[in-house]
DNA sequence: AAAGCGGGGAG
DNA sequence: CTCCCAGCTTT
């Protein structure tokens, strides 16, 4: 097996069971997005299901008012993201066409590199990788990469390494199952290797510098 | 390249 | 207490 049929065989059988998982509704989807960015999975589902319940369209939210959509966001910080996603859905609105490609998602305020790529691989099967923070995790560990992947140049590089590897005709999935090897197996700390789908050609495994990567800049 | 933006959880 | 988390925008 190569490394997409481990990472998708793996997904299959141990992928969470979250509630943005059950949709390819693009609108939904952007929500999730935007909702976990820098905010953790736990986190967000309080608030996903309840967002959709009140405001299942487009229409809904263009419809509404901004101070009622930041209500519902309240708690969730990052309040910047609740509203672009209330003139995301204004301009939609006006349009009547939902953008279906990374290079069209990402002109959107609010909506860059990772979110642009979740919604048209995960929506729209654009082969595209999404790369969070747990993807730079992972690929930092497999491929052993000794330096700083997280700025923004770094990650077009890693992002055409992913694009050659990840599979081709379900690229929303993998990029769900690199994001959940990394949520659930490949952490930060206590990692658990033992029970990894890619542990034998992992660098960072078989050299046991785990706990050294990823790499990361002195800051201040 | 770096600050600013939130709140919560883990260690 | 510090660091981190399904990041993005602005300076």
């Amino acid at each position: 097996m190569n490394f997409s049929n481990k990472i998708m065989n793996w997904y299959s059988k141990n992928k969470r069971n979250l509630p943005w998982r059950k949709t390819i509704n693009p609108f939904h989807i952007l929500i999730s997005e935007l909702m976990l960015q820098q905010t953790r999975v736990s986190h967000v589902v309080k608030y996903y299901s309840n967002f959709i319940q009140k405001f299942p369209t487009i229409e809904k939210v263009a419809e509404s008012s901004e101070k009622n959509i930041l209500k519902e966001w309240k708690g969730l910080g990052y309040y910047f993201r609740a509203k672009n996603l209330y003139n995301f859905a204004k301009l939609i609105y006006k349009k009547k066409f939902f953008p279906d490609r990374y290079h069209k998602l990402i002109k959107f305020k609010g909506i860059g590199p990772y979110t642009a790529a979740a919604v048209s691989s995960i929506c729209f099967s654009e082969i595209v990788p999404a790369i969070d923070c747990n993807v730079v995790r992972v690929f930092s560990r497999y491929f052993g990469i000794h330096y700083d992947i997280s700025k923004s140049l770094d990650r077009t590089n890693l992002s055409i390494m992913i694009k050659k590897i990840m599979d081709v005709k379900y690229p929303g999935l993998f990029n769900q199952a690199i994001m959940d090897l990394g949520a659930t197996l490949c952490t930060f700390k206590k990692y658990q290797c033992f029970s990894c789908p890619i542990n034998d050609f992992c660098f960072s495994k078989n050299n046991n510098v785990v706990d050294q990567f990823p790499k990361k800049n002195k800051k201040k």
